[in-house]
DNA sequence: TGTACATCAGTGAACGCGCGTTCACTGATGTAC
DNA sequence: TGTACATCAGTGAACGCGCGTTCACTGATGTAC
Protein backbone atom coordinates (compact mmCIF):
# COMPACT_ATOMS: atom_id res chain seq x y z
CA UNK A 1 0.00 0.00 0.00
CA UNK A 2 3.07 2.27 0.72
CA UNK A 3 4.69 2.39 -2.97
CA UNK A 4 1.72 3.92 -4.16
CA UNK A 5 1.71 7.31 -5.56
CA UNK A 6 0.80 8.90 -2.12
CA UNK A 7 4.06 9.97 -1.91
CA UNK A 8 5.65 7.64 1.00
CA UNK A 9 6.11 8.13 4.83
CA UNK A 10 9.65 9.62 4.24
CA UNK A 11 8.81 12.54 1.89
CA UNK A 12 5.17 12.98 3.45
CA UNK A 13 7.45 13.21 7.11
CA UNK A 14 10.28 15.51 5.16
CA UNK A 15 7.08 17.91 4.06
CA UNK A 16 6.00 18.48 7.42
CA UNK A 17 9.01 19.47 8.78
CA UNK A 18 9.67 21.60 6.09
CA UNK A 19 6.12 23.13 6.60
CA UNK A 20 6.85 23.88 10.49
CA UNK A 21 10.33 25.97 9.41
CA UNK A 22 8.27 27.88 7.05
CA UNK A 23 5.68 28.40 10.23
CA UNK A 24 7.96 28.87 12.57
CA UNK A 25 9.88 31.57 10.49
CA UNK A 26 6.38 33.36 9.69
CA UNK A 27 6.15 34.06 13.16
CA UNK A 28 8.90 34.85 14.30
CA UNK A 29 8.97 37.58 11.66
CA UNK A 30 6.24 39.51 13.43
CA UNK A 31 8.27 41.55 15.75
CA UNK A 32 11.59 41.30 13.41
CA UNK A 33 13.18 41.57 9.94
CA UNK A 34 13.92 38.88 7.89
CA UNK A 35 17.46 39.96 7.83
CA UNK A 36 18.13 39.42 11.21
CA UNK A 37 15.78 36.08 11.72
CA UNK A 38 18.08 33.55 12.50
CA UNK A 39 18.46 29.73 11.72
CA UNK A 40 18.65 28.22 15.41
CA UNK A 41 15.61 30.56 16.07
CA UNK A 42 13.75 28.49 13.76
CA UNK A 43 14.67 25.37 14.21
CA UNK A 44 14.30 25.83 18.21
CA UNK A 45 10.70 27.05 17.68
CA UNK A 46 10.22 23.45 15.11
CA UNK A 47 11.83 21.43 17.91
CA UNK A 48 14.84 20.00 15.82
CA UNK A 49 18.74 19.56 15.23
CA UNK A 50 20.10 23.19 13.92
CA UNK A 51 21.60 21.33 11.10
CA UNK A 52 18.43 19.85 10.17
CA UNK A 53 17.48 23.41 8.36
CA UNK A 54 19.94 22.48 5.58
CA UNK A 55 17.82 19.35 4.55
CA UNK A 56 15.47 21.84 3.60
CA UNK A 57 16.58 25.89 2.85
CA UNK A 58 20.35 26.51 1.59
CA UNK A 59 20.10 29.50 4.13
CA UNK A 60 17.23 32.00 5.62
CA UNK A 61 16.66 33.86 2.43
CA UNK A 62 15.86 30.56 0.64
CA UNK A 63 13.18 29.84 3.28
CA UNK A 64 11.79 34.08 2.97
CA UNK A 65 11.88 33.40 -1.11
CA UNK A 66 9.46 29.91 -0.27
CA UNK A 67 7.21 32.47 1.89
CA UNK A 68 6.69 34.60 -0.55
CA UNK A 69 5.05 32.21 -2.63
CA UNK A 70 2.86 31.20 0.23
CA UNK A 71 2.39 34.44 0.91
CA UNK A 72 1.09 35.73 -2.34
CA UNK A 73 -0.25 32.31 -4.34
CA UNK A 74 -3.52 32.78 -2.33
CA UNK A 75 -4.41 36.35 -3.47
CA UNK A 76 -3.93 35.86 -6.78
CA UNK A 77 -7.52 33.67 -6.67
CA UNK A 78 -9.14 35.93 -4.92
CA UNK A 79 -8.63 39.23 -6.74
CA UNK A 80 -9.32 37.17 -10.11
CA UNK A 81 -12.78 36.49 -8.72
CA UNK A 82 -13.39 39.47 -7.84
CA UNK A 83 -12.02 41.36 -11.19
CA UNK A 84 -14.34 39.02 -12.53
CA UNK A 85 -17.45 40.38 -11.51
CA UNK A 86 -20.00 41.95 -13.88
CA UNK A 87 -21.98 44.48 -11.32
CA UNK A 88 -21.34 47.57 -11.11
CA UNK A 89 -18.67 49.78 -10.24
CA UNK A 90 -19.80 50.53 -6.72
CA UNK A 91 -20.17 47.17 -6.39
CA UNK A 92 -16.91 45.86 -7.03
CA UNK A 93 -14.99 48.56 -5.21
CA UNK A 94 -17.30 47.60 -2.02
CA UNK A 95 -16.51 44.00 -2.87
CA UNK A 96 -12.71 44.34 -3.75
CA UNK A 97 -12.38 46.66 -0.04
CA UNK A 98 -14.28 44.12 1.88
CA UNK A 99 -11.92 40.87 0.39
CA UNK A 100 -8.56 42.83 0.79
CA UNK A 101 -10.05 43.57 4.85
CA UNK A 102 -11.10 39.64 5.26
CA UNK A 103 -7.59 38.91 3.35
CA UNK A 104 -5.71 40.66 5.95
CA UNK A 105 -7.85 39.42 8.83
CA UNK A 106 -7.02 36.15 7.98
CA UNK A 107 -3.94 35.98 6.87
CA UNK A 108 -1.94 38.87 8.82
CA UNK A 109 1.30 37.62 9.29
CA UNK A 110 1.65 36.54 4.87
CA UNK A 111 0.43 39.89 4.41
CA UNK A 112 2.75 41.81 7.53
CA UNK A 113 5.96 39.42 5.61
CA UNK A 114 5.10 40.89 2.30
CA UNK A 115 4.58 44.42 3.35
CA UNK A 116 8.16 44.11 5.44
CA UNK A 117 10.10 42.53 2.78
CA UNK A 118 8.81 44.19 -0.13
CA UNK A 119 11.53 46.75 0.84
CA UNK A 120 13.17 44.77 2.65
CA UNK A 121 17.16 44.53 3.23
CA UNK A 122 17.25 40.19 1.34
CA UNK A 123 17.89 40.84 -1.94
CA UNK A 124 16.22 37.43 -3.39
CA UNK A 125 13.34 38.43 -1.36
CA UNK A 126 13.05 41.43 -2.37
CA UNK A 127 13.07 40.38 -6.13
CA UNK A 128 10.46 37.37 -5.45
CA UNK A 129 7.95 39.77 -4.26
CA UNK A 130 8.67 42.26 -7.28
CA UNK A 131 7.84 39.26 -9.43
CA UNK A 132 4.96 38.12 -8.30
CA UNK A 133 3.48 41.77 -7.73
CA UNK A 134 4.41 42.40 -11.25
CA UNK A 135 2.33 38.85 -12.23
CA UNK A 136 -0.23 40.61 -10.27
CA UNK A 137 -0.38 43.53 -12.57
CA UNK A 138 -0.65 41.47 -15.58
CA UNK A 139 -3.76 39.59 -13.92
CA UNK A 140 -5.47 42.78 -13.44
CA UNK A 141 -4.36 44.31 -16.57
CA UNK A 142 -5.91 41.31 -18.53
CA UNK A 143 -9.32 41.46 -16.36
CA UNK A 144 -9.37 45.24 -17.06
CA UNK A 145 -8.91 45.35 -21.07
CA UNK A 146 -11.64 42.79 -20.88
CA UNK A 147 -14.01 45.39 -19.69
CA UNK A 148 -15.75 47.87 -21.92
CA UNK A 149 -15.12 50.75 -19.92
CA UNK A 150 -11.56 50.21 -21.94
CA UNK A 151 -12.36 50.49 -24.77
CA UNK A 152 -9.84 52.57 -26.99
CA UNK A 153 -7.51 52.74 -24.33
CA UNK A 154 -3.87 51.60 -24.98
CA UNK A 155 -2.12 48.83 -23.47
CA UNK A 156 -0.02 50.99 -21.86
CA UNK A 157 -2.89 53.44 -20.32
CA UNK A 158 -4.19 50.33 -18.81
CA UNK A 159 -1.04 48.94 -17.54
CA UNK A 160 -0.71 52.09 -15.47
CA UNK A 161 -4.15 51.46 -14.17
CA UNK A 162 -3.34 48.33 -13.58
CA UNK A 163 -0.46 49.42 -11.53
CA UNK A 164 -2.20 52.11 -9.90
CA UNK A 165 -5.12 49.69 -8.46
CA UNK A 166 -2.00 47.16 -6.83
CA UNK A 167 -0.15 49.41 -5.40
CA UNK A 168 -3.53 50.73 -3.63
CA UNK A 169 -4.44 47.43 -2.34
CA UNK A 170 -0.94 47.01 -1.43
CA UNK A 171 -1.10 50.12 0.02
CA UNK A 172 -4.62 49.18 1.87
CA UNK A 173 -3.55 45.93 2.95
CA UNK A 174 -0.31 47.88 4.96
CA UNK A 175 -2.65 50.08 6.32
CA UNK A 176 -5.04 47.74 7.67
CA UNK A 177 -2.44 45.97 9.19
CA UNK A 178 -1.23 48.92 11.37
CA UNK A 179 -4.56 49.86 12.19
CA UNK A 180 -5.23 49.94 15.65
CA UNK A 181 -8.30 48.24 16.94
CA UNK A 182 -11.43 49.98 15.91
CA UNK A 183 -9.85 51.93 13.14
CA UNK A 184 -10.47 49.35 10.18
CA UNK A 185 -14.34 50.90 9.05
CA UNK A 186 -12.47 54.30 8.89
CA UNK A 187 -9.75 52.69 6.68
CA UNK A 188 -11.91 50.72 4.53
CA UNK A 189 -14.12 54.11 3.98
CA UNK A 190 -11.21 56.01 2.95
CA UNK A 191 -10.06 53.10 0.73
CA UNK A 192 -13.77 52.87 -1.27
CA UNK A 193 -13.96 56.61 -1.38
CA UNK A 194 -10.17 56.57 -3.16
CA UNK A 195 -10.91 53.70 -5.51
CA UNK A 196 -13.89 55.47 -6.54
CA UNK A 197 -11.99 58.56 -7.12
CA UNK A 198 -9.93 56.69 -9.11
CA UNK A 199 -13.00 55.21 -10.94
CA UNK A 200 -13.78 58.52 -11.87
CA UNK A 201 -10.75 59.44 -13.45
CA UNK A 202 -11.04 56.32 -15.71
CA UNK A 203 -14.41 57.31 -16.70
CA UNK A 204 -12.75 60.71 -17.96
CA UNK A 205 -9.98 59.55 -19.31
CA UNK A 206 -8.72 60.15 -22.58
CA UNK A 207 -5.85 58.69 -24.54
CA UNK A 208 -2.57 61.36 -24.59
CA UNK B 1 36.51 83.27 21.85
CA UNK B 2 35.51 79.99 22.73
CA UNK B 3 33.11 80.87 25.73
CA UNK B 4 30.66 82.38 23.40
CA UNK B 5 27.36 80.63 22.13
CA UNK B 6 29.29 78.46 19.12
CA UNK B 7 28.70 75.44 21.21
CA UNK B 8 32.45 74.62 22.36
CA UNK B 9 35.04 72.92 21.50
CA UNK B 10 33.46 69.39 23.08
CA UNK B 11 30.02 69.93 22.14
CA UNK B 12 31.10 70.34 18.45
CA UNK B 13 33.07 67.37 18.12
CA UNK B 14 30.44 65.36 20.47
CA UNK B 15 28.06 66.45 17.04
CA UNK B 16 30.47 65.44 14.91
CA UNK B 17 30.71 62.22 16.13
CA UNK B 18 27.35 61.40 16.44
CA UNK B 19 26.80 62.88 12.90
CA UNK B 20 29.47 60.00 11.95
CA UNK B 21 27.26 57.51 13.47
CA UNK B 22 24.22 58.28 11.41
CA UNK B 23 25.97 58.49 8.38
CA UNK B 24 27.66 55.14 9.06
CA UNK B 25 24.48 53.86 9.97
CA UNK B 26 23.04 55.03 6.46
CA UNK B 27 25.28 53.75 4.73
CA UNK B 28 25.35 50.16 6.17
CA UNK B 29 21.47 49.82 5.72
CA UNK B 30 21.93 49.90 1.98
CA UNK B 31 22.70 46.25 2.12
CA UNK B 32 20.55 45.39 5.32
CA UNK B 33 17.08 46.00 7.78
CA UNK B 34 18.01 48.09 11.14
CA UNK B 35 16.97 44.94 12.84
CA UNK B 36 20.05 43.44 11.59
CA UNK B 37 22.49 46.34 11.83
CA UNK B 38 24.83 45.87 14.57
CA UNK B 39 26.04 48.66 17.00
CA UNK B 40 30.01 47.13 16.69
CA UNK B 41 29.76 47.39 12.97
CA UNK B 42 28.59 51.11 13.37
CA UNK B 43 31.48 51.64 15.14
CA UNK B 44 34.14 49.93 13.24
CA UNK B 45 33.32 52.01 10.54
CA UNK B 46 33.36 55.24 12.15
CA UNK B 47 37.06 54.32 14.24
CA UNK B 48 35.39 54.73 17.70
CA UNK B 49 35.14 52.31 20.18
CA UNK B 50 31.82 50.35 20.74
CA UNK B 51 31.12 51.32 24.06
CA UNK B 52 31.03 55.26 22.39
CA UNK B 53 28.03 54.60 20.71
CA UNK B 54 26.14 54.59 24.27
CA UNK B 55 27.55 58.24 24.96
CA UNK B 56 25.20 59.21 21.66
CA UNK B 57 22.40 56.61 21.71
CA UNK B 58 20.41 54.32 23.80
CA UNK B 59 20.35 51.46 21.07
CA UNK B 60 20.10 50.41 17.14
CA UNK B 61 16.71 51.83 17.42
CA UNK B 62 17.25 55.29 18.97
CA UNK B 63 19.52 56.21 16.02
CA UNK B 64 16.92 54.43 13.48
CA UNK B 65 14.47 57.31 14.89
CA UNK B 66 17.49 60.08 14.43
CA UNK B 67 17.38 58.38 10.94
CA UNK B 68 13.61 59.41 10.29
CA UNK B 69 13.90 62.63 11.39
CA UNK B 70 16.97 63.19 9.41
CA UNK B 71 15.64 61.56 5.90
CA UNK B 72 11.91 63.27 5.94
CA UNK B 73 12.97 66.47 6.99
CA UNK B 74 14.26 67.60 3.75
CA UNK B 75 11.12 66.72 2.08
CA UNK B 76 8.85 69.12 3.73
CA UNK B 77 10.43 71.92 2.53
CA UNK B 78 10.56 70.51 -0.56
CA UNK B 79 6.85 69.65 -1.20
CA UNK B 80 5.57 72.84 0.30
CA UNK B 81 7.20 74.47 -2.71
CA UNK B 82 5.71 72.51 -5.05
CA UNK B 83 2.18 72.61 -3.63
CA UNK B 84 2.46 75.98 -3.60
CA UNK B 85 2.47 76.76 -6.60
CA UNK B 86 -0.03 78.82 -8.70
CA UNK B 87 0.64 76.73 -12.34
CA UNK B 88 -1.88 74.98 -14.25
CA UNK B 89 -2.53 71.06 -12.83
CA UNK B 90 -0.52 69.52 -15.96
CA UNK B 91 2.77 71.90 -14.78
CA UNK B 92 2.36 70.77 -10.89
CA UNK B 93 2.34 67.24 -12.06
CA UNK B 94 5.14 67.44 -14.21
CA UNK B 95 7.36 69.78 -11.43
CA UNK B 96 6.14 67.25 -7.99
CA UNK B 97 7.76 63.88 -10.44
CA UNK B 98 10.90 65.75 -11.17
CA UNK B 99 11.12 66.63 -7.67
CA UNK B 100 10.54 63.42 -6.27
CA UNK B 101 13.27 61.96 -8.86
CA UNK B 102 15.63 64.53 -8.22
CA UNK B 103 14.90 63.37 -4.58
CA UNK B 104 15.51 60.19 -4.63
CA UNK B 105 18.64 60.36 -6.64
CA UNK B 106 20.19 62.98 -4.53
CA UNK B 107 19.52 61.21 -1.19
CA UNK B 108 19.42 57.66 -2.25
CA UNK B 109 20.04 56.17 1.11
CA UNK B 110 17.60 57.96 3.22
CA UNK B 111 14.95 56.99 0.95
CA UNK B 112 16.06 53.90 1.07
CA UNK B 113 15.64 53.56 4.22
CA UNK B 114 12.58 55.11 4.98
CA UNK B 115 10.74 52.77 1.94
CA UNK B 116 12.77 49.53 3.78
CA UNK B 117 11.48 50.62 7.77
CA UNK B 118 8.19 51.73 6.89
CA UNK B 119 6.69 48.26 7.19
CA UNK B 120 10.37 47.00 8.93
CA UNK B 121 11.05 44.90 12.00
CA UNK B 122 11.85 47.88 14.54
CA UNK B 123 8.58 49.05 16.17
CA UNK B 124 9.95 52.87 17.43
CA UNK B 125 11.42 53.34 13.92
CA UNK B 126 7.87 52.45 12.36
CA UNK B 127 6.07 54.45 14.42
CA UNK B 128 7.93 57.98 13.99
CA UNK B 129 7.76 57.47 10.04
CA UNK B 130 4.12 56.95 10.62
CA UNK B 131 3.73 60.22 12.41
CA UNK B 132 6.20 62.05 10.06
CA UNK B 133 4.12 60.78 7.18
CA UNK B 134 0.91 61.47 8.85
CA UNK B 135 2.22 65.19 9.10
CA UNK B 136 3.05 65.11 5.16
CA UNK B 137 -0.31 64.34 4.68
CA UNK B 138 -1.51 67.62 7.22
CA UNK B 139 0.52 69.60 5.27
CA UNK B 140 -0.52 68.27 1.54
CA UNK B 141 -4.10 68.34 2.88
CA UNK B 142 -3.67 72.04 3.77
CA UNK B 143 -2.21 72.69 0.91
CA UNK B 144 -5.14 71.31 -1.29
CA UNK B 145 -7.90 72.96 1.08
CA UNK B 146 -6.85 76.54 0.04
CA UNK B 147 -6.95 75.31 -3.65
CA UNK B 148 -10.11 76.07 -5.56
CA UNK B 149 -10.53 73.04 -6.59
CA UNK B 150 -11.47 72.05 -3.69
CA UNK B 151 -14.22 74.14 -3.33
CA UNK B 152 -17.47 72.53 -1.66
CA UNK B 153 -15.07 69.51 -0.84
CA UNK B 154 -15.50 68.06 3.18
CA UNK B 155 -12.32 68.13 5.27
CA UNK B 156 -12.57 64.70 5.05
CA UNK B 157 -12.23 63.89 1.36
CA UNK B 158 -9.65 66.36 1.48
CA UNK B 159 -7.72 64.14 3.47
CA UNK B 160 -8.78 61.34 1.73
CA UNK B 161 -7.31 62.76 -1.63
CA UNK B 162 -4.00 64.18 0.99
CA UNK B 163 -3.61 60.19 1.83
CA UNK B 164 -3.72 58.88 -2.01
CA UNK B 165 -1.36 61.89 -3.25
CA UNK B 166 1.06 60.72 0.17
CA UNK B 167 0.77 57.22 -0.58
CA UNK B 168 1.67 57.67 -4.27
CA UNK B 169 4.48 60.43 -3.86
CA UNK B 170 5.89 57.14 -1.39
CA UNK B 171 5.60 54.27 -4.10
CA UNK B 172 7.00 56.64 -6.33
CA UNK B 173 10.02 57.39 -4.96
CA UNK B 174 10.45 53.40 -4.13
CA UNK B 175 10.00 52.71 -7.50
CA UNK B 176 12.33 55.34 -8.78
CA UNK B 177 15.23 53.20 -6.25
CA UNK B 178 14.72 49.91 -7.54
CA UNK B 179 14.86 51.05 -11.53
CA UNK B 180 17.13 49.19 -13.31
CA UNK B 181 19.19 52.17 -15.15
CA UNK B 182 17.14 53.88 -17.92
CA UNK B 183 14.22 52.28 -16.70
CA UNK B 184 13.60 56.43 -14.38
CA UNK B 185 11.76 57.51 -17.24
CA UNK B 186 9.14 54.78 -18.35
CA UNK B 187 8.05 55.15 -14.23
CA UNK B 188 8.16 58.41 -14.56
CA UNK B 189 6.01 58.89 -17.23
CA UNK B 190 4.00 56.00 -15.40
CA UNK B 191 3.90 58.24 -12.73
CA UNK B 192 2.42 61.58 -14.61
CA UNK B 193 -0.41 59.76 -16.00
CA UNK B 194 -1.52 58.06 -12.87
CA UNK B 195 -1.43 61.54 -11.29
CA UNK B 196 -2.85 63.09 -14.22
CA UNK B 197 -5.62 60.34 -13.58
CA UNK B 198 -6.31 61.39 -10.35
CA UNK B 199 -6.57 64.66 -11.17
CA UNK B 200 -9.61 64.04 -13.61
CA UNK B 201 -11.10 62.04 -10.83
CA UNK B 202 -10.63 65.06 -8.36
CA UNK B 203 -12.23 67.54 -10.87
CA UNK B 204 -15.23 65.21 -11.43
CA UNK B 205 -15.43 64.27 -7.59
CA UNK B 206 -18.80 65.58 -5.73
CA UNK B 207 -19.34 64.86 -2.10
CA UNK B 208 -21.24 61.79 -1.75
C1' DT C 1 46.83 85.52 32.53
C1' DG C 2 47.44 81.50 35.65
C1' DT C 3 46.09 77.84 38.74
C1' DA C 4 43.17 74.14 40.76
C1' DC C 5 39.39 71.44 40.18
C1' DA C 6 35.20 69.39 37.57
C1' DT C 7 33.27 67.44 33.59
C1' DC C 8 32.65 63.96 30.34
C1' DA C 9 33.61 61.95 25.27
C1' DG C 10 35.98 58.31 24.12
C1' DT C 11 39.12 54.01 25.62
C1' DG C 12 40.27 49.22 25.92
C1' DA C 13 39.85 45.03 28.27
C1' DA C 14 36.79 41.68 29.82
C1' DC C 15 32.42 38.87 30.20
C1' DG C 16 29.15 35.44 28.87
C1' DC C 17 26.38 34.13 24.99
C1' DG C 18 24.26 32.58 20.77
C1' DC C 19 25.41 32.39 16.16
C1' DG C 20 26.16 29.52 11.33
C1' DT C 21 28.40 25.68 9.68
C1' DT C 22 30.92 20.96 9.56
C1' DC C 23 30.89 16.24 10.42
C1' DA C 24 30.50 11.43 11.29
C1' DC C 25 26.54 9.18 13.08
C1' DT C 26 21.88 6.62 13.62
C1' DG C 27 17.92 4.38 12.65
C1' DA C 28 13.55 4.40 10.26
C1' DT C 29 11.93 4.03 5.51
C1' DG C 30 12.42 2.24 0.89
C1' DT C 31 13.92 -1.22 -2.64
C1' DA C 32 15.48 -5.57 -4.92
C1' DC C 33 15.13 -10.19 -5.04
C1' DT D 1 6.29 -12.91 3.30
C1' DG D 2 11.25 -12.47 4.49
C1' DT D 3 15.99 -10.95 4.02
C1' DA D 4 19.95 -7.98 2.77
C1' DC D 5 21.30 -3.71 1.42
C1' DA D 6 20.69 1.46 0.16
C1' DT D 7 18.92 5.85 1.16
C1' DC D 8 18.64 9.91 3.67
C1' DA D 9 16.00 13.07 7.36
C1' DG D 10 17.36 14.27 11.47
C1' DT D 11 21.17 14.09 15.46
C1' DG D 12 24.44 16.01 18.64
C1' DA D 13 28.91 17.55 19.50
C1' DA D 14 32.32 20.65 18.18
C1' DC D 15 34.50 24.87 16.08
C1' DG D 16 35.75 29.62 15.81
C1' DC D 17 33.66 34.11 15.82
C1' DG D 18 31.43 38.48 16.58
C1' DC D 19 27.98 40.20 19.36
C1' DG D 20 26.05 43.83 23.21
C1' DT D 21 27.11 45.50 27.55
C1' DT D 22 29.94 46.73 31.91
C1' DC D 23 33.58 49.07 33.95
C1' DA D 24 37.30 51.73 35.75
C1' DC D 25 40.23 54.67 33.17
C1' DT D 26 42.37 58.87 30.66
C1' DG D 27 43.14 63.19 29.14
C1' DA D 28 41.38 67.15 26.69
C1' DT D 29 37.96 70.76 27.42
C1' DG D 30 35.45 73.79 30.50
C1' DT D 31 34.85 76.65 34.76
C1' DA D 32 35.75 79.38 39.07
C1' DC D 33 38.52 82.44 41.17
Amino acid sequence: MSHSHTLGLRQAQKQKTRQALLDAGLGLLEEQSLSSLGLREVTRVVGVAPAAFYRHFRDMADLGVALVEESLGSLHGMIRTVLAEQDGAEEVIDRSVDVVAGHVALHRAHVRFVARERHGGVRPVREAIAAELARFGDEVAGALTAQEESEGWSADDVRMLADLYVDHLVMTAAAFLEAAPGEESRIADTARRQLRLISLGRRHWSAG
